[in-house]
DNA sequence: ATAATAGTGTCTATTAGACAATATCCT
DNA sequence: AGGATATTGTCTAATAGACACTATTAT
């Protein structure tokens, strides 16, 4: 049955660029392709949004479009946060048509991202560390990918839900620390990356738990947000 | 020629939301429309995007459209700075079926905005102080306002070409400082206000061109852009 | 002189950056 | 004791906010 229009359309697609932190580096999540076009390419998570439904129903919103892919081609389950980024849509991206994508991030702690397992549309799938990412990525994603980690790097200093959504529940000053520089691609003066975290733990956006954390060195007291603020978008 | 597809499609399209400051107060152009949906109501300029010539050519970009849209139905001439604003695509927000819009907001100066004039889909077109603004919008155009009047009052801080854009090429620190209370919707102690700009003055952002501006009190140094820098995005 | 606006200076509190120092654990 | 890491403190420079002050024009 097929669907006649006055007008041409175009398709409309959601990409997802999913971080995490592992071996303190920022890491992309890639698909490798298993059919045309870029068969054998990497890109990330995405796919076409479902339109259908009439004039009533209309289909699924852009956010549960992504959530729902990339919850099909990575296995990951639950709530991820998501965040729009940006709308890609050069004629010429895509060579079957005109497409339309919608780009979102996500971020997930390391211990989320280790049982991540290829879907049915991919060959392979697996992290990237953004610093020495060289393959050439399919369609416009490299362009993407280039958008999300500047939008992140800026976001960060202004907005420290990133930090946290990278972070498992509870962590050390120093993973805190590392996963700052991670992100922003430099390193930090402990001393003075501390009173920013001192900061917070005044201001009654962390708390301390008591518990100790074993390192090398002398052990390191463990920290958690204090709830009640998980509702963000400050922006 | 109508065109045939395997699976439903959704419309692209796109919506500017432009803003100048009149009467030392952020105002946004609106459009009245002409036909249904939402026929009477008050919308900001946009339509659809070209999405025509089949594989290769694929249409115009969704920058281009949004420029088209707004010299169509503005009148205005020359090249206006735009920036992509967020996605809306709630499935319901356009009766006629689904409808993904990319929005857009743009800035201009004041001189430039008072030659608007309604183009053929709109039966009037103003401008409408935002915070006085209590019109029901058609579609979700309410909330993309909200959207942009946010992006621009945080981004003003960090990124001074919000106001240079709203601002003739030749102005007064006062009236550098009117805008940004226009945008964020405070007032500023004009002595710290402008420390900060004396600050740009020294880094080279702005030059004194020696000039005076006449006002009911002293005479006002004029100011301009120092050049070279107009290709920003620094985001 | 006075109203009105332009423009400067001063004090304090907050914050970032460079860098020194102390504390705690393991071997 | 010595290595490694956690944690605190000190000095300086930059910046923002509150507020007092001087300068220049028109009437």
């Amino acid at each position: 049955m097929p669907y006649t229009y006055k007008y041409p359309k175009a398709d409309v697609t959601v990409d997802i660029v999913l971080f995490t932190i592992l071996d303190n580096a920022l890491q992309v999540l890639l698909i490798q392709r298993r059919d045309p076009p870029f068969k054998g390419c990497w890109a990330f998570p995405g796919g076409f949004v479902n339109v259908t439904g009439g004039r009533t129903k209309q289909g699924e919103t852009l956010e549960k479009a992504a959530l729902r892919e990339l919850r099909e081609e990575t296995g990951l389950k639950g709530n991820i946060y998501l965040e729009q980024l940006y709308t890609f849509g050069r004629p010429g991206r895509d060579p079957r048509g005109r497409v339309i994508s919608v780009a979102y991030y996500a971020l997930i702690s390391a211990h989320l991202g280790a049982n991540i397992k290829a879907g049915d549309d991919a060959s392979d799938a697996r992290w990237w560390d953004v610093n020495s990412l060289d393959e050439k990525l399919a369609f416009d994603h490299d362009v993407i990918l280039e958008t999300a980690v500047l939008r992140i790097r800026g976001k960060i200093d202004y907005f420290p839900q990133i930090a946290f959504r990278l972070l498992p529940s509870v962590f050390t000053a120093a993973e805190f620390q590392q996963v700052h520089e991670a992100v922003k691609g430099v390193t930090f003066d402990s001393s003075n990356f501390r009173k920013r975290f001192r900061r917070m733990v005044a201001d009654g956006v962390l708390v301390g738990l008591g518990l100790k954390k074993k390192t090398a060195g002398a052990p390191a007291q463990l920290y958690s947000l204090t709830h009640h603020d998980t509702h963000d978008e400050t922006y």
